[in-house]
DNA sequence: TCAAAAGTGTTGTCCTTACACCCATGA
DNA sequence: TCATGGGTGTAAGGACAACACTTTTGA
């Protein structure tokens, strides 16, 4: 920004930039990690799945854009405090066909799931399992996979994984959380003892106990705390590349 | 993209979007973190230091963009090796009081500094301690500690910290760029064993070794390994949040 | 009484830390 | 011979992995 300008101040002198939105919106549904998409309407790609989103106003940040699309898409009513996170620009010239676009892409992560409307211009909206709906529009399948890695290294190093859980939530279905998103199984004594032992990362809720799926024995209610960062993180058991 | 269009395609039905990258240029130098920056040499903020940057072309991917001007403004000829990162994107409607620009964020890492060239729009160009220049023109300055904060997770995470060093460095070289970027001291035989114990971080010269400033015993040399993560992590000492 | 899920205990291993100490070089 | 920086050794403490085990519920 205001640097090198090619020809002054013409604000028309080149093709214009559009600028959008995608969102990578993340849930946990009867036990597997699903993703909101909306089927396209019209060309270029019509039929197939895509990220929500939409263009950014003229009076709009990205991150308000952001958040007024997943109110719209999602049908929430209070989406002031759900986690919503810039994850990366896509500018790549070629990347819409019609003209040239440049998408900032975000992560959001919901506890649960409300059924999606489908937009003005969309045929169809809905949560997807993670794994099926490939591939997607445009170049959709890179910025959600790009998604689902940062989430996975985010749950390494912050208490985020909370923000798939409702208010009330077990240390089971915390754990959950991160064998869903990971795709492999922790040790439940090692992992109940690891958030514990970290301050601030869940504070229970005095007395509470809630019978999951109606076996086994009562769980303890916890809440989220107030810490943000994990020290010392909480390590993938497999030990794979990490890009950020 | 390719989403809700409120006004079907009239490419210039809204007021255009300029798209810019801002570069965080790091290096260290005699032993203290120092950042490119440009002396604006017009309104806004004439005669204020700026992060270099520019606009991206119509043709450019914003990372081409930042590669771009990356080379223009050190006068490096090949930054093809560079480390070169997508930081974030900055997209607050009242950052540059002229029109509305979208800039997307770079981090690079230099492991020297040769001298740059001041640009079209520039009065001056050089290095300047990260500490003292500020308050720098628009937003720069957050984007600045944003940059700092974010190197300072990766050195933590990844073996980044030999993109600040020479093609041969000593390990107490390496460990200066640590101690540098997080502003404090690291015990030297621990931090030693770490750095070998990692495999793919550094390997060794064979027979080589350099005098380190004339004093002190020879110090063996060391490339950069093949390794980009680090597993486990090498924590900063002061458990200080991140934020990512 | 059994299956299922929550929760506790224990042990060995690895990593980290905080040191003490030795080595090679220039002044 | 001293200051300076490189390099090795070591013992204590913490974190983690693996596993056995107990508890509480519904069927």
């Amino acid at each position: 920004m205001g640097h090198t300008q090619p020809h002054g101040y013409d604000k028309y002198a080149y093709e214009p930039f559009a600028v959008t939105v995608d969102l990578a919106v993340l849930t946990i549904r009867s036990g597997a990690l699903h993703v909101l998409l909306v089927e396209r309407g019209q060309d270029p790609y019509a039929g197939h799945w895509a990220l929500p989103g939409g263009f950014v106003e003229p009076s709009e940040s990205a991150e308000t854009a952001a958040r007024r699309e997943l109110a719209e898409e999602t049908g929430l009513a209070d989406v002031t405090g759900l986690h919503l996170e810039q994850l990366r620009t896509y500018s790549e010239p070629d990347r819409d066909p019609r003209m040239r676009v440049v998408s900032v892409a975000f992560t959001a992560l919901l506890p649960d799931a409300p059924e999606p409307h489908a937009g003005s211009d969309a045929a169809r909206a809905g949560w997807l399992a993670y794994d099926k709906p490939r591939p997607l529009a445009f170049d959709h399948d890179r910025i959600l996979a790009d998604a689902h890695e940062h989430v996975g290294t985010q749950l390494e190093l912050t208490c985020l994984a909370t923000a798939f859980c409702p208010a009330e939530f077990t240390l089971g279905e915390l754990q959950h959380v991160y064998e869903t998103v990971w795709g492999t199984a922790l040790d439940r004594p090692n992992f109940r003892r690891k958030v514990l032992a970290t301050p601030g990362f869940v504070e229970p809720v005095p007395g509470a106990a809630r019978l999951t799926g109606g076996r086994g024995k009562p769980a303890a209610l916890y809440r989220a705390g107030t810490a943000t960062t994990l020290q010392p993180p909480l390590l993938r058991p497999n030990p794979e590349g990490r890009s950020a």
